[in-house]
DNA sequence: AAGTGGTCTAGACCACTTG
DNA sequence: AAGTGGTCTAGACCACTTG
């Protein structure tokens, strides 16, 4: 894949801050000094930032100058996003932890969710995400057997479930309900907080063209994540 | 100049679509035949075009053209709600009561997100709503005293902010962050909770066509209030 | 006054899909 | 071959913030 000019300068900008050498609210350098310093014009320098700016990664104001922004993770409702694909996009360093993989029988709830009968089996998996190292969303996913033979036979730590079904049982419809709780305490083991700290949880359910895919439930620490949305009302 | 002309060629683009002269699918002129319209460059033409495609409102394909989006059904959580017909729809009773009603000098958040400077003036309202009797959200509100100079002249125990606004400033976007917090204390007086409750805190800011109308925090119990949202994926 | 970002121009070359 | 979008240039004027 060749790389376009603006991509570079992109790249060059998020590894800065990615390394910490431009930290929060650190000033970047100007659209003129970018393009001197990649030897570009101003309009691709220019479009480097404004797409970083977009991204939430930079704040800009005219005649003060681009600044590193108050970092605060942030996910999209209108999409289903890879977590993974998420923290790269801010510049930091997904990794991983499957702390379970196996078959259990599903109770009550999640056996409605999944849309088969109480007491059957389902796969299930632990994932704990981090992001430059700090536990930031506590995955549990149960996974429908017959649509996804192969999901026990995968190695988490090396890929997401996400990324996992999304190649193998593409989505094609998604509900949310979302919460505020109180973590329950093994939850605040894997996640290194305090029992009395508020986390957003989201319960997920997926569709493949086939049925249901999969019910996931999303814990994340209040002061770590939040979700975001923008939408255009269509004008009457 | 107050409207730019990529914003002109938006809403030009934006009226044939709304009105239905460009149905889905259809194709829209190209760069080069808006700009010979608008007498623009190509440069000016193509951002219009390019910010369509980002809000998920056109379609491009090089060297076959640019086309109107096929519609996708959005997610219930995304549509701004009136929370009293909410309430009804569940065959409950809603009543608000207004606990403030004033002009104030904003700090820098709100003055960010409303889009004007740090200590300028604006319009507050604190209302608290109750599904039979029980207090269901707190809601702040920053109202933009140039749009809507009436704001203080309401009683917000007879209409709610959101339907009062409807009729005199009709939303055209809006933008939410939802995060779980720890209720304020100040909070958990109102909503009669306890200290130690999880909440779900919905940021809300919503556009008129003159611009950015009001910045809303509507706090309530996590066990108390759900989100949900549907969404169905664009099949390829 | 100097620097910054916001908008805009009138060109250019390229990769790609279409008739 | 003609048209389209994708990238990029080297300028310009403006509104705004800062020292």
């Amino acid at each position: 894949m060749v790389l376009t000019k603006f991509g570079i300068i992109k790249q060059f900008i998020l590894n800065k801050i990615e390394s910490g050498i431009w930290p929060q609210n650190a000033k970047v350098p100007s659209e003129n000094e970018l393009a001197e310093q990649f030897n570009v014009s101003r309009m691709t320098a220019r479009r480097a930032l404004q797409e970083l700016t977009e991204q939430g990664i930079l704040v800009r104001t005219q005649g003060a100058g681009t600044f590193v922004a108050t970092f605060k993770s942030q996910s999209s409702l209108l999409e289903i996003n890879n977590i993974a694909d998420e923290i790269s996009a801010r510049g930091h360093h997904h990794s991983a932890k499957q702390l379970i993989l196996n078959a259990v029988t599903v109770d009550d709830e999640i056996a409605i969710l999944l849309g088969c009968p109480s007491g059957s089996q389902s796969f299930y998996s632990e994932i704990l995400h981090l992001e430059n190292d700090i536990p930031i969303q506590f995955e549990q996913r149960y996974v429908n057997d017959k649509l996804v033979p192969t999901y026990l036979a995968q190695n988490f730590n090396e890929i997401t479930p996400h990324e996992f079904l999304s190649a193998v049982a593409p989505l094609t419809e998604a509900s949310h309900e979302i919460e505020a709780v109180l973590a329950p305490v093994e939850l605040c083991r894997h996640l290194a907080i305090e029992t009395h700290q508020p986390c957003l949880q989201v319960k997920r359910r997926t569709w493949a063209k086939q049925g249901v895919v999969s019910v996931t439930i999303l814990t994340s620490p209040g002061n770590k994540h939040r979700l975001g949305g923008h939408i255009v009302v269509s004008t009457n």
